[in-house]
Order: C-alpha cells, then structure tokens, then sequence
DNA sequence: ACAACAGTCTAACGACTATTAGAATGTTGT
DNA sequence: ACAACATTCTAATAGTCGTTAGACTGTTGT
C-alpha cells in the first residue's frame, strides 16, 4: 500500500537529482547563480551550440530549478530560488570534501587550499567593512550589478590591465569570482602579484557565500 | 585549454549528482542517514532484493557518499559523512519547495504542512528542554541510538500500542521519525490522537534537523 | 508582409543505466 | 575441510539520456 505512494515521493526527489546528474547543467546552473542569462550567453560560456543548451535547459525547467522569460527577441532563464543556488553549492561542497579525484583536479587549477570556514567569511567581512582589505569582484559587471559580496569592489576581469590604478598597493587584495570552479579570480590574482599587490584569492562565489548564511548586496 | 579542466571539475560533481539521480538510491541514503545498515536490511527496507540493493550501494560507494565495513558474514555501510545527510535534506527541501506534485503527493500522506522553521525549532527545543511537550522519537531503537532530537524519548511504533502509559496525557506530544517522507509518525500520531492523547507530528529527522544547525543527541 | 534572428520541438543514433539471473568470494559454525 | 550464508562480481537485456541535425515558432525591424 505505502510502497507506492513512497516510490512517488522519491520518484520527485530523484528528478532534481537527474537535472544535477550532467555536468553541462551544472555549470550552467553556477551560471544562472550568477543572475539571469540568456540562452545564447548560457551556450558561448559552456562552450556548447544553442541546440544543446536549450536541451539541458529543459531539463532543468521541468525539474523546476530554472524558469523562463521571454525578453524581446531573447529568452531568459534565471534559478527559481535562492534556494537553488545553494543546494548547487551543498552539492559541490559535499563533492570536494568526498572526492579525491576533485581534490586532485583542483589543485592543478589553483594552488592551497581557499575554501572558508565560518571563521574567515566573519573574519573576511569585519575587515571588508572596515576597509583593511579590498573585496574584489572580477566578474563581468551585470553579474556584480545583479548580487555581490558585501563591500566589494568592480572592476571585471578584462578590464582588470588598465584599470590598475584603481587599486591600493598596501592594502590587502581579496579576489573573488563564480565560485569554486571559475578561474578568473586565480588570473587575477596572478596579474596582480606580478604588478607587486598583496593579492590572494577566495573560492566563495556568491552562491557560496549566501550558503554560508552570509548577506550579500546588489545595485538597486 | 582550460575547457577540458572545466569539464574535469563539474564532471566529478555530476557523478555526486548521478548518485543522487534515482529514487532507490535516496531512500537507501535516508536509510543510512538513520545510522549504519546493513545491506540486507536495506534491501527489506526498500523492498528491493538484495542484489538489485547491492548495485545501488556500489554506486554510492563510487560516487563516495557511503562507506562499506564488513561485520562478520554481514556487511555494513554508513554515510561517508555529516554533510551528506545534510545534503539529502537539502535536496528534499528543494523538491519540496519547487515540485508541486511533490506537494500534492505529500499532502495525500499527510495533511498539513509539518514543515519546521528556525523560529518553530527553537521553540520545540525550548519546550522540550523545559518539559512542556514530549518529542517522541517512533523510529526502531537502534536508529534512536545512534542519535536523536535532544530531549526525545524512544518507542518504536511496534511497540507504542502496548507502551501508551508511558506517556502523559496532558502534556503535547511531537512524534518525529525519519524524516517528511517516513509513515511512521503520522501512523503514531493516529494511534495517539485515537487514545485521547494530544499529539501532533513534525517533519523533521535527525538529518533535517541538525542541517538546520541544530544539535542533535545519541547514545554513547 | 517579409527576412533575420533566438530559440524550441521532433526524430534519430549511440552511449549509458537499471534491473535481473547465475557464478564467485569471503566468513562463520560444525 | 565443509556447508550455510551474505554479499559481490559478471554478463545480458531493456529502457533512458546526451547529442546532433532539420523543421518549426514567435519576435523584431524594414
């Protein structure tokens, strides 16, 4: 009697882990954690063709962790809740803690270890509010506009060369990025260095942070 | 260039997310969130035979969420970690939240919203500590064993028929068990509510609740 | 109205996954 | 050593998923 009705409800729970269970989805799922995307900027990024993208998507829009809004010519697809973005983040947290294989991968990326603890988001947000340290964020300015980290400052990756200036020499550079997995706060930081700034990187991305219980803020 | 790293890191997410991908596969891991099993007793749990069990635990063994450890003939597997109960919680919370025919279909079991909140946690905390209400844990004693709701006192639901004088008829009794989708406190609640006694059930397990940050008890 | 464009829908293929049955492994008790 | 037992390993089949290509839909600008 209550088998079936219990192989229902874990029929509905298993869907949403079949929409986290590729990785295309996944990254673009920490994209859309970035803010609102569309389709063609969800493909360039992950380095597919629109065709696929739109499948993927459809996925994850009868899963219900994305939704859709048609923008003039474009469409739209944003996560349906906060919630989203941090069950993405529980997902590659438990991932990195467990796996080895990340762990390895990881490290090629970027050397030592940046994931924070409770401690030194607290500690890291004292010193942002009280200006010792410059809270960077290298993503690309809609991205920033739409959700960052408390007190960080803009300037995108791209632009990061000539607008040098912009950045003290004696203070302390925090960069940070999509996450975990996104690499341009490692070049960053690296372009940083060399120029002679105090410069490190942070994992957190804003999905992270939230996760962590942390505000974040946005351009109204 | 850093296109196959990319691909590297979400595809070893993805094979977390995989692992989460079918529903057998996550009433075992909410099994295990209850404390360590062996196979065979999962397999009656989830009324699947033993090999067909087996495959699933290989899966989650590979995907390292669970660790194996032999008992004699018998052989018994744990979660590989907190935060993968953590992990469940979250994954249910958001189907919850975003699936609506996993409400519908929750509603068919059990009527009302149980679902907790900080604020309503807390309180039950405070009450049971107090002693105004009786958090009754309905799960089979070993799973209470291996941990429990602070302040819960233990009667399996075979046993509660014959053990109802134990319990105070007027003070509040709060059935807990597995979690929002077990039967089990909902059946205790009928049997309590019958008898005269004022009962109401909560969603939460063990897993839900110290995902909320809450602490949880055991039997040392 | 029509062309250009962003994206979806449909169909099809190969690759992977769940499930089942049968043989094999390691452990316990005699 | 041997039988009983719990579980895994291997092999096979049916079903599902990712990916690709081609036809289709809705919107914008002329």
């Amino acid at each position: 009697m209550s088998r079936a009705l219990k192989d229902l409800l874990y029929e509905q729970v298993a869907r949403v882990g079949k929409a986290l269970s590729s990785p295309k989805r996944l990254e673009i799922l920490e994209l859309l954690a970035q803010g609102e995307k569309t389709v063609d900027v969800l493909a360039t990024e992950t380095a597919t063709d629109i065709k696929l993208a739109s499948a993927h998507l459809r996925v994850l829009k009868e899963s219900r962790l994305v939704e859709a809004r048609r923008d003039g010519r474009f469409i739209a697809y944003r996560l349906a809740g906060d919630d989203v973005a941090g069950l993405w983040a529980n997902l590659h947290s438990v991932a990195t803690e467990h796996r080895v294989e990340l762990q390895v991968a990881l490290n090629r990326v970027v050397a030592g270890p940046e994931r924070l603890t409770e401690e030194t988001r607290l500690s890291l947000l004292a010193k942002a509010k009280k200006g010792s340290v410059v809270v960077l964020d290298v993503r690309p300015e809609p991205e920033y506009q739409a959700a960052h980290l408390p007190h960080a400052r803009s300037i995108p990756l791209a632009e990061l060369k000539r607008r040098l200036a912009e950045l003290p020499k004696d203070k302390e550079i925090v960069a940070y990025c999509r996450g975990p997995f996104c690499l341009m706060s490692a070049e960053a930081v690296a372009l940083l260095k060399k120029r002679g700034y105090k410069a490190r990187k942070i994992g957190d991305g804003v999905a992270e942070w939230s996760a962590a219980g942390l505000p974040t803020e946005s351009e109204t």
